[in-house]
DNA sequence: CGGGCGATTGAAAGACTTCAATGGGTGTGG
DNA sequence: CCACACCCATTGAAGTCTTTCAATCGCCCG
């Protein structure tokens, strides 16, 4: 209670559950960036779940404040890391209220790849998601069964191609960065 | 170019749009509100639509980050405003990735009634809402049409009424609330 | 080899969208 | 002052997409 978490290593699926168990992950949280900043006396306003082994920094969130009004560079950082967010959540927004199905997967992998070379969280292909079909269906608002589906689709279009031990291969970067719709 | 904009007056839609034309209303902004803080070389992510008149006061973004690293308050405020537009894009997400149709549109009438009343827009009922059904839909996800047919069915189920002029008459917060799954 | 879990696939149902038509309100011009 | 055009919201019907329900498959583990 209290506490934040800067992430050194692993990957954090950041969720909010509805009262009857209908669930929405948020943002998916990588090395480098916070979780369990965002409380309210106390309470955390979202939830996070360890998608893979993780290690993390604890911050006492008291003790930080104090000592981001004295380190100008700090706060600087921490607007930083928030605007992020904040641009990534909105994006997360279109993905959620504008895209069709297949168009949210092929998002999904395309950001999850960004993501993860960025990071070095695994530099080789095949790539390991690190989540289930659950995970995804709840990142994309979507059931498993579709997400299932709109993967199906996309091997078939020969953007993709899966690994018997359920990672992902891109064959095609560009189309698939197309039929994601993502800008650039 | 460079500026951002402190709302002192009216409502803003910060927005999204892809390149086939599909929108989506990311946030919605009120006085005291900031919007074009999120920018990347000088170029905005998100677009601005003012939904009434609007009086904002303007900063030049470079000198503004100059004098917030002589600002601890000031650093402070930023990242309070920045949580808490995280914690609603992230509300958001919910909202789009796991809500119906009509459960969507009472989130959205019990949201926009909460906001104008804590900001004083108009504490007068029936409640103005400044959007057209092409606005909510682009906020929602969802079409016009679609969401004609929720107010209807809000109607209907004698949660609300709309008087000649379009404004909205909340009969009965409760259960809007409960229909918009709002938490608290 | 049997059980269990996650992923895939099929079929039917449901929700939302699309296309089309109608109605109400406003503003302009005859 | 009324007719008409226009815009927005509503309503109906058909179509599309996604979900739901069910069954199957493959894999790992005991």
């Amino acid at each position: 209670m209290g506490a934040f978490f800067k992430i050194r290593k692993g990957i954090v699926a950041v969720s909010h559950t509805l009262e009857d168990g209908r669930r929405q992950i948020t943002a998916l949280r990588a090395p480098g960036d916070c979780v369990g900043y965002l409380e309210k006396d106390g309470v955390y306003a979202f939830e996070g779940e360890a998608l893979t082994d993780v290690e993390a920094c604890a911050f006492d969130r008291r003790r930080f404040d104090d000592f981001v009004s004295v380190q100008p560079d700090l706060a600087a950082a921490l607007v930083e890391a928030l605007s992020s967010a904040l641009k990534q959540s909105g994006m997360l927004s279109l993905v959620l209220g504008q895209l069709r199905s297949t168009e949210r997967v092929a998002h999904f992998l395309a950001e999850i790849s960004a993501l993860y070379a960025e990071r070095h969280v695994s530099l080789a292909r095949p790539l390991t998601l690190h989540m289930g079909r659950s995970e995804i269906a709840d990142y994309l608002g979507l059931t498993i069964e579709t997400v299932s589906r709109s993967i199906g689709k996309l091997k078939s279009r020969g953007i993709i191609a899966t690994v018997e031990s359920g990672e992902v291969v891109i064959l095609d970067d560009q189309r698939l960065r197309e039929a994601g719709k993502v800008s650039r």
